[in-house]
RNA sequence: GGGCGCAUAGCUCAGUGGUAGAGCACUGUGUUGACAUCGCAGGGGUCGGAGGUUCGAACCCUCCUGCGCCCA
């Protein structure tokens, strides 16, 4: 695959399709350096049923930019990479393909079902590691992960046992998120809350016992958006201060419906400015009635329920529930209390006046409510009363928070330093167990009498318990937990020392802001409690990829983009190039595929660029220093090649992908191809001219620090050309970065190229504004101008004459008659165009020039004579305006001579 | 209700104190064989509004308007 003539069209199908195997056949993701600094990242594992979508492309691109450019650097750098056994929705989906065949997991044993879950995986789970390799990523392939292979087993089960020890995991009765529609616990942060249109009831709960009101009432108003859950009401609370109930607090209520008696209670949950200021309180279904509970001296578990694990009522402990509600599922439950309670003459009607004018009796008043949403299953939560294992996350939060504070763990961008605090600051404990078949079974085991035995092995269990016979907790852990332990559990912790390895702490953690609470924050509570060390120096956290109306993409809403899509029209490295383009810390990125296009033709230019050189004999550069170069263009294209570079590293630091790739392009395409490779095109189309060689070794240096340069972004395009410019001692992905001495910086030489670059601009503009033909070429007068001027035009008549279309260079004055001139430094240049000129179009440049240097001379004269500016600017910009407005006067002076002349 | 963010050229976005840039789009034009997926030249912005700090504000502060996200 080396050393062949560059084909005319840029084909990047056929390219990624080669290099991809090559890399990974031979190891090049994690070639052996074993005196190199070890360099770590892991990848978020995306879920074994997920596929490649463009939040995945993005984080993706960016990680393997990190990683492509530690490799070029040297480093021994490692992305860890590998899938998610995803509990919930790998059940799902395996649950939904036996629906199919008219089966469901309950017709099946456990072990029969999971055996089924692994036959799923390995058919057809972790499509997207396939897809990864698509984009182009470098991952550590042979030491790919699933965080249901053996050894993950055994870190987990040994973690749940360590915290267990620790006293940091532990079981409890408190309300759970219940999702009825998958059966299971979830945590609180797989709940969303959504708004819908609800209705807000208004009851009268009799007082017992002849207990009345201040106002002479016999009831107390309460009022619910749950009606249903009246079934298991407990207490009715009211504010301790709040006048109106001061005379019944203590005395008792009679539901109406259970008759059950239950107490008006006084705690401040009760708002005395919301509707009545009484509130009902069933605290095993409501989070706050839960509390409400607790403090009116009801333990957890002699709180009533009245539901079963499909949201259907069941019978409370005490029995009161009429039969005709039992059963009853929890919606319709909600319609029958109300029916009931109308019926009985406890419900309050809500009135409202009509249009008409007219009032209008309604059951309730509409309002609008949150509503707990499963983020899976969409079915709305319900607060269920259960054991379960909880992990002590505020005790586990401590160590992360300090981190962060203390800069151990940096933020970027630090804008999210703030909600992390928020949220590790108030965490509330972090329910783990969930009844699912598929996932880390809990390793706790029970004796008859429900007490717990936590142990690595179920003999272990046996042995604490004394020998009695345990059965074994149903409950698998939350897919989070075992993610949490992804920094050190991949890489063999506890049987290896990833400490010792520097391999922990890992030096930088990418993903989007949406799992900083899932993933990343859980991360860090693990390892700084696990191995007393922070789990990654930098926490890079990355926006959304939405729609290219500004919304966020969704299956639903049928807006998605599909990256392989994009790759298949524009390639992947102008997919990448993109991912890397727009990533400016953290904002969310708008799809534009107007800019992929855009980067796909910025490969086609470096392709051109290579195949042009590659013509003119121009190839692999033998050395990674610079060659030496003597003419000024020469200097002055290495020095911009290591002042890229240094901007370059630059941005790498400071993790600005945008910055990164804006540089990489702009010296590829405005300084390589536009002048560069235009400047010596005399040099290489002139035979046997003398600084021919210097120039083709300069120029083969120039493009192969182009191509590691834009080899983190765009991979393949880049391999692909340092092959075919010669033969090569490694493959690109394994080479070195460019050495950015600055000792190569030569000011005399850029001054020069600079200044002729904006004598070559100025003809050219010039010329477009007089209409002159674009083929003519016109002899080029010169007056005033220094020695140096003399001289610098001597050295560069040719590449002035070709990209200025100029036809000889002469001191002498300029014939009589109509002429362009142009003012560029000290000197002014003159293009007769006796014949071709329209004076007022030269007269109208010529003011427009001169007006725009006359505007800029006022604004700085303005602030010089500013004596406060003079008296507290600092010098350097004082200094700075001074020679800005010599220079600018000057300008101004020749142009206006310039007018003169022209009469 | 609390918190965070955004508002810069027609569009998508850079720009954290010295008088505004890129890509795309637009207009004109095409010269010697790298490239029309291109070259060259050009037009286009009172930097959301108001006030303040400063010699100087797109940038810092306050308020307002509009949009988005998170939490309760």
């Amino acid at each position: 695959m080396s050393d062949q003539q560059i084909p005319k069209t840029f084909d990047p199908a056929d390219i990624e399709g080669r290099w991809y195997p090559h890399w990974e056949e031979k190891g090049l993701f994690r070639p052996e350096r074993p005196n190199a600094d070890p360099w770590t990242l892991v990848n978020p594992p995306p879920n074994v049923t997920g596929s490649l979508h463009i939040g995945h492309a993005l984080d993706n691109t960016l990680q393997d930019v990190l990683v492509r450019y530690e490799r070029l650097r040297g480093k021994d750098a490692k992305w860890v990479v590998g899938v998610d056994h995803a509990g919930i929705a790998t059940q799902m989906v395996v649950e939904r393909q036996l629906g199919q065949k008219g089966q469901k997991r309950t017709d099946f044993s456990r072990e029969e079902f999971v055996a089924k879950v692994w036959e799923w995986k390995e058919e057809s789970g972790g499509q997207i590691t396939g897809q990864l390799r698509r984009l182009g990523c470098s991952m550590d392939w042979s030491n790919e992960q699933f965080t249901m292979d053996p050894h993950f087993v055994k870190a987990v089960t040994k973690v749940f046992v360590d915290l267990h020890k620790d006293g940091l995991i532990y079981r409890d009765k408190r309300l759970v998120n219940w999702d009825p529609g998958l059966k299971t616990a979830i945590s609180d942060l797989e709940v969303e809350q959504a708004e819908i249109k609800g209705h807000f009831w208004h009851f009268r709960y009799p007082l017992a016992d002849g207990a009345t009101l201040a106002d002479g009432r016999d009831y107390i108003e309460v009022a619910t958006t749950r009606p249903e859950t009246m079934l298991a009401d407990m207490a009715v609370a009211v504010h301790p201060d709040d006048e109106r109930y001061s005379s019944v607090v203590g005395k008792m209520v009679e539901l109406p419906i259970t008759g059950r008696r239950i107490p008006v209670v006084a705690d401040e949950h009760a708002d005395p400015e919301l509707g009545s200021g009484a509130v009902k309180i069933t605290p095993g279904h409501d989070f706050n009635d839960f509390e409400v509970g607790k403090r009116a001296g009801i333990a957890p578990a002699d709180m009533l329920n009245m539901l079963d694990a499909d949201a259907h009522v069941v019978q409370t402990a005490d029995g009161l529930i009429p039969d005709e509600f039992l059963g009853l599922e929890r919606f319709s439950a909600r319609e029958a209390v109300v029916a009931k309670m109308k019926e009985l003459g406890f419900l309050i009607p809500h009135s409202v006046t009509t249009k008409e004018g007219e009032t209008e009796e309604l059951d309730a008043e509409p309002r609008k409510i949150m509503t707990p949403y499963g983020d899976r299953s969409n079915a709305v939560i319900e607060p269920w009363l259960t054991d379960q294992w909880y992990v002590d996350a505020e005790k586990l939060a401590e160590a992360p928070i300090a981190a962060v504070k203390n800069g151990d763990i940096g933020i970027v961008p630090e804008t999210w330093k703030k909600t992390f605090f928020n949220w590790m600051e108030n965490i509330q404990p972090w329910c783990v167990s969930r009844q699912l078949w598929w996932g880390h079974r809990i390793p706790a085991w029970y004796d008859d009498n429900g007490n717990a035995y936590v142990a690595m092995t179920e003999q272990e269990a046996s042995e604490q318990a004394g020998g009695v016979p345990l059965t074994r907790d149903e409950d698998v852990l939350d897919t989070w937990f075992s993610s949490a332990l992804w920094p050190f559990a991949t890489q063999g912790w506890p049987d290896t020392d990833v400490k010792g390895e520097g391999r922990y702490p890992n030096d930088v953690l990418v993903s989007g802001f949406d799992i900083l609470f899932f993933w990343d924050a859980r991360m860090m509570m693990m390892g700084m409690h696990l191995l007393g060390d922070v789990p990654f120096r930098d926490l890079y956290l990355h926006g959304l990829v939405r729609a290219a109306d500004g919304q966020k993409m969704s299956k639903s809403k049928g807006n998605t983009v599909d990256p392989l899509g994009l790759i298949d029209m524009y390639g992947a490295d102008a997919l990448r190039f993109f991912m890397t383009a727009m990533e400016s810390q953290g904002r969310d990125i708008k799809m534009d595929e107007g800019r992929i296009e855009g980067y796909r033709n910025f490969a086609t230019k470096l392709w051109n660029a290579a195949r042009f050189a590659q013509g003119y004999g121009i190839g692999a550069s033998e050395s990674v220093a610079p060659p030496a170069a003597t003419t000024a263009v020469n200097k002055w294209i290495v020095g911009e090649t290591i002042r890229t570079a240094q901007a370059l590293d630059l941005a790498m630091a400071d993790y600005r992908f945008d910055a990164y790739a804006a540089a990489i392009y702009q010296f590829t395409w405005n300084r390589f191809c536009d002048w560069y490779l235009e400047l010596i095109k005399p040099v290489l189309q002139e035979e046997g001219h003398t600084d021919a060689a210097e120039t083709k070794a300069v120029a083969g240096w120039v493009l192969d620090q182009i191509l590691v340069m834009l080899h983190p972004v765009m991979p393949f395009i880049t391999e692909e050309l340092w092959h075919k410019l010669g033969a090569r001692p490694y493959d690109l992905i394994v080479s070195k970065w460019v050495s950015s001495d600055s000792r190569s910086l030569d000011p005399e030489a850029a001054a020069e190229v600079d200044w002729l670059i904006e004598l070559v601009t100025a003809i050219r503009s010039s010329r477009s504004e007089l209409n002159v033909p674009a083929g003519a070429r016109l002899p080029l007068y010169v007056r005033d101008a220094s020695t140096e001027t003399t001289a610098r035009l001597d050295r560069n008549e040719a590449a002035l004459e070709r990209l200025a279309r100029v036809d000889g260079i002469s001191a002498s004055p300029a014939p009589e008659g109509g002429s362009a001139q142009i003012v560029v430094g000290e000197a002014t240049f003159v293009i007769p165009l006796e014949g071709v000129i329209d004076l007022d179009a030269e007269r109208a440049r010529l003011k427009k020039n001169a007006d725009a240097a006359g505007k800029e001379v006022r604004a700085l004269e303005g602030r010089l004579s500013n004596e406060n500016f003079l008296a507290k600017a600092p010098e350097a910009a004082v200094e700075e305006a001074r020679q800005k407005l010599a220079d600018r006067k000057a300008e101004k002076q020749r142009l206006d001579a310039a007018l003169e002349r022209l009469g």
